[in-house]
DNA sequence: AGAACCGATGCAAACGTTTGCATGATATTT
DNA sequence: AAATATCATGCAAACGTTTGCATCGGTTCT
């Protein structure tokens, strides 16, 4: 491996200058960087990343940690901010959490250990606080997604979801349903209660009482979506507002066993926009986070080590499993 | 931050002795080493990474180059590679190429100035050949799965293909369909090229002769699956064998714009079984591979330094596109 | 002409760890 | 008792780069 000292000892200067002039330094004659350019192409030189990062005290590489990439949702957020941190000359580490708080404190700590310049994280559903993200990160900037801990410093980038839950439920009680349940998530973590507060408050706002045995909390995945889905037709629902895709597709599955009407009889209305509610039979309407525009807020936080909370509006996509009698248009 | 020279000084020793006491070196005396453990954990120590992988002249970070993650079957993959890299102390590194060439060779070769240990790769589309890999790559050691260069050393960790193809063709035969065609891939990625021929084979082994005019390449999207089966149709086709799940999908698109019922009157297979294609309408038959395993392999070859070819088998999902009359049984 | 300055380069230390070799102290062998 | 082996540790160099300070020849100012 060819090291600018080698280039140094070819071209009869010192690997101070070298370094300098690969730096585009000003303090080196513009002939001379020519010649030390030259010699590196042609010697085929490569900076040793690892050496460099070393000496400077700090790492071009930032991580991203999330619960799981094979969803839209997170794999369309990477794409965002690598999209922003590529140009930025930052490479990520993606980290999956596979939603254990265990890998997760791995994961932060694997990336403090390698002194990432900084963090991209959503934390997973076993992690009820903050009190473990600190101690296994250290000092490294944080930038925090989707899921965040309010009481961690740095920049936290967050979809609307308190507005899209609102405008989801207000669509279903504008489609005329009557007894509109929720299968919400995990209430310890804020989108999850912030979309049920968006729920709560679009029913009141309509004259309708809240009814907390209507809401079915810690139902994401397709089979607690499904399990959940069972219990509210019991309770006798006529619509759902989930606060997950999974949960709504798992719900088209109870449904379907019940031979219940989609949209007719019951409505549902998803969340995430996932990639397959286009798809299903009937499809499912949900309201989306743009990802892609939350990855490329996180990227452009951290680059100008911004703090505070940013926004991002989520978008409702009506479709099948709540257009009924079509009267929503296209 | 706290070095292995504090700790040393701390406890009057050298910073060798401390090393080789974290490193579990045996030549060091039992009682020092509980002493410097102690000592480490006291001080809040955390081994400097890019220190120690810059002496070793070795890093612990493995690349993994995709052309996307959000497919099932790359997500799966790099989670199946994970599993087994983690336990061995390795982290990887995920690029996405989103299927351009330039995108690749950069991503090699950052990884290759990151003097990562190994590089685990699957080409994009637009790669037709191997000649920019080894360039940017240089000497890292290299493991390839799917998409993959015959003509590069290394690992190379593929799906039956031809095998998987050929089960495909042979049930849509045996399911009484008589012009079949196919949505073949890019013909100058082997992955594609085997399951044209798998395809082949089928219909010869059956006396149906191959008609070149039934094969439509370059359709692996569901834009271009969608176009290429309206062609299909036009060619008189009554069932397709797709070579990737997205083309399957546009082809049921373009079927339904045709009102041509499936699978009564069309038979579908498509390939990678991703997770969609048990939610349409009619869901999808598809050849699956076993992504998760084919990760595990991956890493295994990696980590045992191994070369040649694995063949990992596919497995065939009968969904209802291709269940005609309801002769197969779950 | 001497002082002050400037631009280009060299020197050497530093980043934190690892490791071959040397050292000195015990323990074992003959 | 001398020779040898064994053990625990220290010394110092090395990995490749960056950077504060020194140097030195040449220019500009008064």
């Amino acid at each position: 491996m060819v090291t600018i000292t080698d280039i140094a000892e070819a071209l009869g200067i010192t690997p101070s200058t070298v370094s300098r002039a690969l730096a585009g330094n000003p303090r080196v004659r513009e002939e001379t960087r020519q010649a030390v350019l030259e010699a590196a192409e042609r010697m085929g030189y490569e900076r040793n990343v690892l050496a460099s990062n070393l000496r400077r005290g700090k790492s071009d590489i930032v991580g991203i940690v999330v619960p799981r990439i094979n969803r839209e949702f997170f794999s369309n957020l990477i794409s965002g901010a690598e999209s922003i941190l590529g140009q930025a000359g930052y490479r990520a580490i993606i980290c999956q959490t596979h939603e254990e708080l265990d890998t997760e404190i791995k994961a932060l700590h694997t990336l403090r250990l390698h002194r990432v310049a900084g963090v991209f994280f959503s934390h997973c559903i076993e992690a009820t606080d903050s009190s473990h993200v600190l101690p296994a990160l250290g000092r490294i900037p944080l930038v925090q997604f989707d899921r965040v801990f309010r009481d961690l410093p740095g920049a936290k980038i967050v979809g609307a979801n308190f507005e899209g839950a609102y405008e989801a439920t207000t669509h279903l009680i504008l489609s005329g349903y009557k007894r509109i349940g929720t299968l919400a998530g995990y209430l310890h973590t804020e989108v999850y209660s912030d979309r049920l507060r968006g729920y709560r408050k679009a029913l009141e706002d309509n004259g309708i009482p809240y009814d907390q045995s209507l809401v079915f909390p810690d139902s994401i995945f397709r089979e607690t979506g499904y399990a959940s889905c069972h219990m509210a037709i019991d309770a006798g629902c006529d619509a759902l507002y989930c606060a997950g895709d999974y949960a709504a597709l798992g719900s088209l599955d109870a449904l379907r066993e019940h031979r219940i009407s989609v949209p007719d009889d019951f409505g549902l209305v998803g969340t995430a926009n996932e990639f397959f509610t286009e798809l299903t039979n009937p499809s499912i309407s949900s309201v989306g986070q743009r990802p892609y525009d939350m990855g490329r807020e996180a990227a452009i936080a951290f680059l100008e080590s911004r703090e505070g909370v940013t926004v991002i509006p989520m978008e409702l996509h009506i479709r099948q499993s709540s257009n009924r009698n079509n009267i929503w248009l296209k």
